[in-house]
DNA sequence: ATCGATGCAAAGCGTTTGCAGGGGT
DNA sequence: ACCCCTGCAAACGCTTTGCATCGAT
C-alpha cells in the first residue's frame, strides 16, 4: 500500500527478476523500465499509461510519455505486467504478476484485486462438458477472466 | 448464421421490442437505429462499429460512420446491445442482450458466445463470504463477466 | 562497438462533437 | 410544431511511430 512519499525503488531480488523476464523477452533493463516497474508493483490500483508517467516523473523527470509506452509494452512482453480489458477510457496496468480477478466499480470506472483466489478448474465448475465439447472443435483453453461488477451503495435518500 | 445476401429486417415483435426499449430509454426508433440493431442480432459474431458501418449501408447507403456509433450508443443506453471489454483494437458490440458469457481466441482476437447459461449466484459460490465481506464494505454486487481464454490448437507439426 | 532504448514531435486511429438541415412523434 | 436525429467535417484523446541521439551490454 506505501502511502510515503518516497519513490518506489525494487529490492535486489526485484531487480534480478525484472532483469531475468526481460533478458527472455530479448529486451533490456534500463531506469526507466526498473521505474515504471517499481511504480506498478508498488500500487494496488491499476494505473493508466499517464498516471504512471506523472508518477515515474518523480524518479525519472526527463522521461517522456512515449518511453513509459513502450516501457509497458516490453513489460506486457515479457509477462510481468497485464493490460486490464476495460471499454470506456484508456487502458489501465496491472503490475501484480500472478493471476487474480477484479472487482470493478460502474460509478468511478476503479478496478481493484479481489482477495479470492485464481480457480483454474472453473471452467469445468460451470460445465463439466463444455471443456471436452470445445477441445472436440479444436479449441483449447488455457486460461479465464473474471470480474465482479457493480457499485458502492448510492447515498441513501431522504424519504 | 444467416449467411445470405439479404440484408436483415426486424420481425414485428422484435421491432416492437426496439421501439419500446429506445423510447423507454429516451430515444426515438429511426431507420438507421433499427438496421443497426436488426444487423447486430443477425450475426453471431462480435462486430466493430465500422464493420457494422459497412454493413448497414447496404440497407441505408447515406448513413454515415457518426450516426452507426450514435446508433450504438442508443441501443447501449437501452440495454439492448453491449460492449465486449477489449485490450487490442477497436470496441466491439454484442447484440444478444441476454447476460451471457464469451470465448476469447487469443491468435484471432475472435470472441464468440459460450453455449453455458449465465448464473447470478457464481460469486457466492467463489466464496461464501466474499459478497456479504464487499457489502460490509459499502460495495453491492450487481454483476460479473467471465470469458474463457484459450485458441485453436497449432497445426501439428511435422517431426 | 553494437544495437536496442530514449525523448521529442508528428502522425495515426478510433471515437466524439458542433452544427445546419431533415424526420419522427 | 416540437425536438431529436442525421450526416458531414472537424476536433479529440489515447497510442504509436520516425528519427537523431544516448546508453546498456
Amino acid at each position: 500500500m506505501r502511502k510515503t512519499g518516497i519513490p518506489p525503488t525494487l529490492s535486489d531480488t526485484r531487480e534480478e527478476r525484472l532483469r531475468d523476464a526481460l533478458e527472455r523477452a530479448g529486451a533490456r533493463c534500463t531506469r526507466q523500465r526498473a521505474a515504471v516497474f517499481a511504480y506498478l508493483i508498488s500500487v494496488d490500483t491499476h494505473p493508466t499509461a499517464d498516471q504512471v508517467y506523472k508518477a515515474v516523473r518523480r524518479t525519472v523527470p526527463r522521461i517522456s510519455l512515449a518511453t513509459v509506452y513502450k516501457a509497458l509494452e516490453a513489460l506486457v512482453r515479457a509477462r510481468l505486467v497485464f493490460k486490464v480489458p476495460d471499454t470506456e477510457g484508456p487502458t489501465r496496468y496491472d503490475g501484480n504478476g500472478t493471476e487474480h480477478y477484479h472487482l470493478r466499480c460502474l460509478q468511478t470506472g476503479e478496478v481493484r484485486d479481489l482477495p479470492v483466489p485464481y480457480d483454474a478448474a472453473l471452467p469445468e465448475k460451470l460445465d463439466p462438458d463444455l471443456v471436452e465439447r470445445l477441445r472436440r472443435q479444436g479449441f483449447r483453453i488455457t486460461g479465464h477472466r473474471l470480474e465482479l461488477i457493480g457499485s458502492f451503495e448510492d447515498e441513501p435518500t431522504h424519504p
